[in-house]
DNA sequence: CGGGTTTTCCCATAGTTATCCACAATCCCC
DNA sequence: GGGGATTGTGGATAACTATGGGAAAACCCG
């Protein structure tokens, strides 16, 4: 389980490190693709592995199924840890998400968030001040 | 399985590179033809064989599906690599794909996709768009 | 046949990427 | 608090790859 919230920096080679405590549960093998609110997911290899089948059995002919389909497929790439356990963020990742300088690395559960600090930030404020209205949307959902 | 988004240039040989990852998953053996949404597809030489045979047995009494099986059939060429990992363009898929300079290969699962850059763009915008509300999707795939 | 054109194969080079190493700061345990 | 191990960051070097030509072979077409 991925928990906790942690800053980086990338350096100007793309490299960016993993908190020590997510590298053992990556175990070498982990995929990086697009996320939602402008971030990157990262998931473990297996926890992966079953996302893409899913997506690959999505019906051919059917024009919006192929393009969700390729959305997040064409976003994914599998990462390589050096043996300091940093990854490297493909040019068309790093822009998706705003990546700059200042990066935060956050656990949410079974994947992992990679935000610029300043869109993180940005996000943090905007849903602190509707954490009130998302709570009353929650407990219908029985949180 | 192919994933990710990698950009390359045409010369005037109409000669593409592939890139690295994809080469050792096509060992050699691929089948380029017509695809879907004005780009092409490459297929290991397996995927192709089993693909072909699907599309072989299509009703023919129906004229969309004659039409797509032919589209593809047709469509189909074996790329051979040169010793630089260099596949050959034919001058009916380059036109076919509207493809210029910049090109997009992208890895869709068991597929390969080529692009012209400009048109990437313009399907990604478009889908984005459309899709809009990505993590309704995953909730249906179970994710 | 022969001249010109296209295709195929091979190599050069510049740029990029991956791997390895250094150092300083931090953490942790005794 | 002290000392050893770990970790974050930045470089350096070596390996690889993208791209562009050049020469040889094949292919036309008259």
């Amino acid at each position: 389980m991925f928990i906790g919230e942690y800053t980086y920096l990338i350096d100007e080679k793309k490299r960016l490190a993993v908190p020590p405590k997510f590298r053992q549960l990556l175990k070498k093998k982990a995929v990086i693709t697009r996320g939602l609110d402008q971030c990157l997911f990262l998931y473990p290899a297996k926890e992966w592995g079953s996302l893409a089948k899913k997506l690959s059995q999505l019906p051919l002919s059917q024009a919006d199924a192929r393009g969700f389909a390729r959305l997040m497929l064409t976003g994914a790439m599998e990462v390589n840890f050096d043996n300091l356990g940093r990854i490297l963020i493909p040019d068309y990742l790093k822009n998706y998400a705003f990546l700059k300088k200042k990066i935060v690395i956050a656990g949410v559960y079974n994947r992992i968030e990679i935000w610029d600090e300043i869109q993180w930030r940005k996000y943090q404020t905007k849903i602190e001040k509707e954490v009130g209205d998302i709570a009353e949307r929650l407990k219908e959902l029985g949180v």
